[in-house]
Formats: C-alpha cells, sequence, structure tokens
DNA sequence: CTTGACTCTCCCCTAACAGGAGAGTCTATA
DNA sequence: TATAGACTCTCCTGTTAGGGGAGAGTCAAG
C-alpha cells in the first residue's frame, strides 16, 4: 500500500490532482483508513491512472476521461466519443489557423501603418428583418437627406414599432459617382401602412459580411470602405451584394457630425 | 443615451458580458444613474467594444486585450504582446495537431482490436538519477533474480535510503536471446560504500522516452514491447539507448505474479 | 518521546461569463 | 393616473481542473 506522496512521486501526478480524482470519483483509492483519513493507494493503479492522463492528453474533459475509462462500454460508444473529440479538434484546428492568419495580417498592418489600424474588420452574420423603405435612384449622393426625409415624412409616427436604425443599401454592384441605385430604409416591428413610393419588405439575410464601423462625419467614410476592401482581399473574398450602411448614430437634433457611428456590411463570399 | 438593453442589441453582446466588461474596466458606460444604477451607453463606444471584441476573437484573453485596448500605447509594447500571442497560437497550433494524429491513431487501434488498446503510451522525460548497481552478462534471463540477490544483498540494510524503484537496463541495442548485457540498479539518496561488482554511478538523463505500464507476470511483457515498437514505428521515432524496466511492484513475500506493475521506458529520438 | 515530514479537510482563487432570485425602474396603454 | 409588462439592478451560485495555504491531526525515525 502506498500513501498519496509514494503515488505521487511514482505517477508524477500531483497530491491535489490524485485528491481532485479521487473526489470526482475518477480514480478512488484502493482503501481509506477510516479514523485518519488516509488515502492508500497501490501499484496496480498505475495502469488506470496511466489510461487516464493518456486520455486527458488527447483534450478530453474528465467527465468524458470517466466514461471511457470504465470497464466494458461497449465499441460504438467509445469511438463516438472519440470522433466527436476529432471533429472538435479539428473545427479548432482551423479556427486557430485562422486566428493566426489574422494575427500576422494585423502585425503587418502595424508595421505598415506604425500603430493599430483605425478600423477592426469582423465577419458577420445579417439576420433578414422586415423594412419599410423608399428606393430611388438619385443624382448625386446630397440626396439621400431627402429620401430620409420622405420616409420618416410617412412612418415618423411609428416610433413604437421601429426595430433598429436605419439602413441604406447601395445597389449599384460597381461605385457611381451619380444616378446611384439607393434604398433607404427602416427596421420595423409589425404592420404599417405606406402608400406612394414606400414598401414594405424584407431584407434578405446575409451569411457573411465583412463589417466594420466608421465614427464621423460621412465625408471620410471612404476610408472605412478602402480598410473593408483590402481586407475583402487580403482574405481571399469577394462582394456578393448590395453594400450596406447603418445609421446607428445619425444626423439629428444636437448632434454633431464629428460623432456620427455608422456601421459599413459587406456581404462577401469566398473568391474562388 | 443607451439602456443596456439596446447597447447589447447594436453590439450583439450579452447584457450580462457588457456588465462584466463595466465591472472589471474594460468598458464602462458613458454615465450611471446615481439613483437607479442604470447604465447609459453611447453609439459612439461602438468602436472600442468592436476592436475589443476583435482581439479576443484573436485568441487574446480580457486582461490583455484591456492592455491593447488602451490609449497611446508605444507600437513597441503592442507588437511585442501580439507577437506572443502569435507563438502561443503556434504552439497550441503544434500541439492539437500531434493530439489529432495520436487520436487518429488510437480510432484505428480500436478499428483493428474491436476495444480499447492494453497499453497507453506516453513520451516522458527521465531525469538523471544516482544508483547503486550491478551491471553483467548473463547467460539467460532467468538468471536476472540472482543479480538483484547480488545487488540487495549487500544495499538491503540501507533502505531508508532508497530513493524509488529498482530499475533494470538492457545495454544491448538489439535484443538478444542469451548473453545480455543486463544492470540492475537501485535509486540511492546520499552516499553508501560498495564493494565487489557493486557500483555506484549515475543514470544519465533522458530527454524523451516512450513508456507504458505492464500489468502481471514478466511472461507477458513481450506484448509492451511490442506495442512500444508499433508506437514508435507510427509517430517516426527511433531508439536511442538502452531500455529500461522499472519494478513497481515486484516480487516479494506475498505479491503474486498477476499483480507485478511494471514500467517499461524505451529512450527515443526522432527518426530523420 | 520528540521532531520533522506527511496528510487530512476546509476555504478561497482562477476566466469569462450564464442562470436565476428578488427587488427596483421605466414607459406605454387603459 | 394607475398599472402591467418589460427592463434593469445587485447578489449568489456554477462552470474546469485543480493550486495555494491554514490549521489540525498522523506517521516514522532517531
Amino acid at each position: 500500500m502506498l500513501k498519496i506522496g509514494d503515488f505521487s512521486r511514482l505517477s508524477r501526478v500531483s497530491v491535489k490532482a490524485l485528491r481532485y480524482y479521487d473526489e470526482i470519483g475518477l480514480l478512488k483509492p484502493v482503501s481509506v483508513d477510516q479514523f485518519s483519513g488516509y488515502r492508500y493507494y497501490s501499484a496496480e493503479q498505475l495502469p488506470r491512472l496511466n489510461r487516464i492522463l493518456v486520455l486527458k492528453e488527447l483534450g478530453l474533459s474528465l467527465e468524458e476521461v470517466a466514461v471511457l475509462a470504465a470497464e466494458d462500454l461497449p465499441q460504438a460508444r467509445i469511438t463516438e466519443l472519440l470522433q466527436a473529440k476529432q471533429t472538435e479538434l479539428r473545427q479548432r484546428l482551423n479556427e486557430d489557423h485562422s486566428r493566426l492568419a489574422q494575427l500576422e495580417q494585423l502585425l503587418n498592418a502595424i508595421a505598415k501603418e506604425g500603430t493599430m489600424p483605425a478600423y477592426d474588420i469582423t465577419l458577420k452574420k445579417l439576420d433578414a428583418q422586415k423594412v419599410a423603405c423608399v428606393r430611388a435612384i438619385i443624382p448625386t449622393y446630397s440626396d439621400i437627406p431627402k429620401l430620409f426625409d420622405e420616409l420618416f415624412g410617412q412612418i415618423g409616427r411609428f416610433q413604437s414599432k421601429f426595430a433598429g436604425a436605419p439602413v441604406a443599401l447601395y445597389h449599384d454592384l460597381e461605385f457611381k459617382e451619380r444616378d446611384a441605385d439607393v434604398e433607404i430604409a427602416m427596421p420595423i416591428r409589425g404592420d404599417i401602412t405606406v402608400t406612394g413610393r414606400l414598401k414594405m419588405h424584407e431584407l434578405p439575410a446575409v451569411a457573411s459580411a465583412a463589417c466594420t464601423i466608421h465614427k464621423g462625419s460621412f465625408d471620410q467614410v471612404g476610408d472605412a470602405y478602402k480598410a473593408l476592401m483590402s481586407w475583402i482581399e487580403a482574405n481571399r473574398y469577394q462582394m456578393a451584394g448590395p453594400a450596406r450602411e447603418v445609421y446607428l448614430q445619425g444626423p439629428g437634433p444636437g448632434v454633431d457630425p464629428s460623432s456620427y457611428v455608422t456601421e459599413i456590411q459587406l456581404p462577401v463570399e469566398k473568391a474562388k
């Protein structure tokens, strides 16, 4: 019979860990002194402990190890559990891989710019949402406020049904200096009646969109687009739908242009 | 001013997480109502939160994120931190890679044998240790007990200086049916005087050894060696020193051969 | 018999929140 | 104006796999 310290030395497992394995029922000492509480182990338990350590090393949680270390477990269950771990590991490998790529890209950008880049870009999934909208071909971008006025002039009294921040969609796949096809939309909960150029419809969901947040006047919003474009190129994506601008904090009473906050969302897909 | 729920919806970060970020000082609301305790955020905080999320996604802990999200951090510190993360990530990638390989191997073995393999093999580092030993060429393996007797006949009275389980070293790099070069050693703490064929010396440390534990009579110890050998081959290692057998529970009064416990250690190195 | 090494239980700590309890607050509608 | 329902607050517990330490009891050698 070995005292816990001896068993710890033989197995190179800490005393704390052994006590913990006892507590969770993973490896019980062969006997426990009823009065002193001392745990006594046998060298014959080393193979089991060894198996526990091996399985743990493979990335299984102690709970899973406990299942696998049980005797007479049907083979099907064993392989099932291990294969689940396998796919889990594979997935983490992929994630880490792309993390590493992102990290490298960030380091490159820092080396080039000498500081943290101004725009942080993430890939998001956009849900479908019901909106009230007006869509038109406008001669110049300075006509956008008119579309807003047209929209809010009609739906302004349904504030309680607003379900988010207003969005602009640029339906031209390429940038157009004039005569752009623009849609101004407001997410709506429930139904409202619309007339004239106003329509209710559903913005389609987007499987993945490269997104970033621009802070400040719309004059510099081009920088955000540039950052998005070079990110898309560097990560081998390509555009896959109309760009969206979400006006998280837009023009309004007492709002300075320098505190506007706009999220730009570019639907993308992996380039072939 | 946005209530926490609104800010949560805008940012797609849970209310719980936002409160937590407030608590650890990572992202404080712009104002907190002194009486109700309500937190009020501004849309202008979204870029910062976005940066936090991006850095977190890269695998940084919130503590590290807090450092990086601080203003006016010298560029050197930034790259230093990120590069540290990079190497950390690379290491985890390697580990996961080998884990995956081990897992696949285990699944193969299970598929072949129909059950969990009898031997779990691990790579260990062996420390140097001082031993008393007797080394000899013995005609047959059944002469090993004689060597034990010779050893313990002399050092048996120094039990208090024993520092581990007895070890056998097989100095022939290839298996020899007869006239094997065998060393029987006992780890010793401090010094003792030895005479005749007995020597004191230091067993060298081993950078990595493939190890497994055999339970039961020595007759079947060959299975353990077979398992080790095929593991070594499958993992592209090669032997790099004398095999060791550690008698964790060996012959003694009232010990049945079926409860012997022996660890087999094969020093290895990566095959080129 | 003493001393030093060992062991016991119990409690707190980790990271990044999630879940829930119980109490207080805000706001839209009747 | 009253109230219901939605929202928010703090506080507590739980998650993994133990580590660190306190205070008390136990064992073995000299």
